[in-house]
DNA sequence: GATGTTATGTTGCAAATGCAACATTTTGAA
DNA sequence: TTCAAAATGTTGCATTTGCAACATAACATC
């Protein structure tokens, strides 16, 4: 059985102390269930007013169209929020599946209790509430940067443009992927094999290098 | 010269009453500026630790990559936040550059008066970070519907996502599309007359009928 | 109604991409 | 180390897509 995450680690719970953190917890109404791998954790059309944090394990996001095709959307490992974007709407009603991958234990928080400060207004419970907004934005981020890079016309445009955005954030002509090759194509939407060919394509035309997880803007 | 659109009519201002709103407005150090067409707002690496509103005209999200190309993102209309997700991030430092697409009227709102909650724990002030929350929320499944349906392999699975996904929004298999042929290509990113090539395809297979802005799935 | 403008549909052709099959390299477990 | 499994690179070929050019339809303005 794999360890539980600490909750100090828990981004969502950063600048709170373990004392204040007991006290909150208890506050924001939050429970803890274990999944065994396949199972259902939240199906799509259900209510969600609540947060999930993923404590050990894995989360799998998945989608179903009219026809019955599932698509796996994204997956959430340890310490991350899953369902936090349904959760804090009016209407907390989920458009995808959540399921666990393997063997998961999540912590559940009700969003409402994060959203709406509490009538004693406690310090700890502001500062849920803003790691809550940050999370919620980078989040927000990170889906835009993956549809500024998507919507370029062909494979070559979505590697620059992603190569691009890591040379922005890591303020540097020499990049490293955290993804790798196959993880890359996936990532992209593309083919891998017409994705390597087009790296070599570039290589060749010295537009960028690259060598394993590196590459070299030039 | 454009009419201002009435503040009651702002989402982020949902639920909260005229006299309210001005007191709120003066409590998160709200101010006013006007832009002329072309005018940057924000750019790439700028600090922002507002929340812009567009209270008349209209507003283009640009993303400059490391060559100097500029792509156009999205653009935020009457009544539409934008710099929200940049704004609620501990370090708020935007990723793309905000211009006037015409001239343009902005309503900015602190965005640290929205996070953190005031001494007096006004009432409305509460209300506001609800409808942020909500917000921030609502854009990010958009977001996530987006990549969803770009991330399909070919133009017929893209097509086939978005109206499957307007068929559970609309709970119906007749459905009908807010989007132009034209803007539907952009949206998707694809060539245009591939686009309707595939859709006479997939009528002539049988799969969908369509009549203008309407989908009939079969 | 006349007329120019924009959106939409159609098609041939060139280019890009996906696919499959296979060789090579890397990784991880025993 | 040794071996199997997984990841990566390469290539020919079929399919898909983008592009350009054009015809037609819808729309707006006068």
């Amino acid at each position: 059985m794999e360890k539980e995450i600490e909750y100090k680690k828990i981004p969502l719970f950063e600048g709170i102390s373990e004392e204040n953190l007991k006290k909150l917890l208890y506050c924001i109404n939050s429970f803890k269930r274990e999944y065994e791998k396949g199972e259902t954790i939240i199906l799509e059309k259900d209510k969600v007013p609540y947060i999930g944090i993923v404590l050990s394990g894995s989360v799998h996001m998945l989608k179903n169209d009219i026809w019955g095709n599932s698509t796996l959307l994204s997956y959430v490992t340890e310490g991350e929020l899953f369902g936090e974007n349904f959760a804090v709407m009016k209407v907390p009603e989920s458009s995808v599946t959540f399921q666990a991958a393997s063997h998961t234990k999540v912590l559940f928080l009700a969003a409402s209790r994060i959203i709406h400060t509490c009538e004693n207004a406690c310090s700890f419970h502001a500062q849920i509430a803003e790691n809550m907004f940050n999370l919620l934005g980078r989040k927000s981020i990170s889906f835009m940067n993956k549809i500024e890079i998507m919507s370029k016309e062909n494979i070559r445009g979505k590697l620059l443009a992603y190569i691009s955005m890591l040379a922005q954030q890591q303020d540097s002509k020499y990049v490293v992927t955290p993804l790798s090759r196959t993880q890359l194509a996936d990532y992209l939407s593309v083919n891998r094999s017409a994705m390597t060919r087009e790296l070599s394509k570039m290589r060749d035309e010295g537009i960028i290098d690259f060598d394993r997880d590196t590459f070299v803007i030039k």
